[in-house]
DNA sequence: ACAATATAAAACAATCTTGTCTGAATATCC
DNA sequence: GGATATTCAGACAAGATTGTTTTATATTGT
């Protein structure tokens, strides 16, 4: 409902960055293992954030990928005008192509409040309050919690 | 975004059909071509709301489909439970599979609210205002009006 | 040169949307 | 009552989209 998986995997590894000291820049392998999501799945998505300007990415040796912007500076909006397309601010609930005030289906006007707390919920909502959240230990960024793996490896 | 195509043909047609007269069934071909949408695909659609006990279907001549109740009594909640499944309504934004209260994932208490607003509207929501917005002419139900396709016909 | 890393491309699988075809049920007409 | 037309029902598959995996290539630091 509402977002695609890429959305989904999109935010989960943007909020874990943010949890990360932004000096030095993060795997891919290593986000993609914290989260629980397929790595090469995540690396297409961080390289379209990437050209979508929202990461600076290093190859190489001590290569990865980095926030352009600090956490407080991105906002779930912009994240999912880049995972979801620009369509995603304007569509219509019935699936319309034009359903505006002027011409509208029988919803447009009961759905605009609605919509309208969805795209403010998106635009207060900040990485870096997120990060907060996830360092604060009340919440988890994925099903798997990110601790038990670490505990595998030797 | 919100909601898949076949949901979206599944509310668009049972509007329509609460817009007609309820004693006589209402065809598959004519929804079809009133709303501008493939008539096999929104036949299986019609199939499975039947299946789940919201339309009557009748075969032969003089078949077709009819609402099982009167429009003012079923909301768009009960349509999306079962075109989107019962999962639509405690899916977490980020997509994990467990986040409740107790074990959340950082959006979670965030969301809630808002979900609770689509919530709220979807249940509030009856065929039969719906329909009436649309009998009233203010309101289009399809892209390409149908009384469009009525004037094409001989 | 070598190893570690991002990037690109392609192959694969699953799901969603749409279309085709055959069959079964029902009412109407003769 | 039988023939016929109309309509839903269900199986099947093509096409598109999305998600996932695999493989190869290019770049960078040591």
């Amino acid at each position: 409902m509402i977002l695609s998986r890429t959305s989904q995997y999109a935010v989960q590894a943007l909020i874990y960055m943010a949890t990360q000291p932004n000096a030095t820049p993060v795997l891919n392998k290593d986000i993609a293992s914290q989260l629980g999501v397929p790595a090469p799945y995540l690396a297409k998505i961080l390289q379209s954030l990437a050209k979508g300007n929202l990461l600076f990415s290093f190859r190489g040796r001590l290569g990865g990928f980095c926030l352009r912007e600090s956490g407080d500076k991105i906002n779930l909006m912009q994240i999912l005008l880049l995972t979801e397309g620009p369509v995603f601010t304007q569509s219509c609930l019935l699936g319309l192509k034009v359903c505006s005030d002027e011409t509208a289906c029988p919803l447009h006007f009961r759905w605009i409040p609605v919509k309208k707390k969805i795209m403010d919920l998106l635009q207060d909502t900040t990485l870096e309050k997120l990060a907060k959240a996830v360092e604060s230990g009340k919440y988890r960024l994925a099903d798997v919690p990110g601790q038990l793996f670490d505990q595998l490896r030797p």
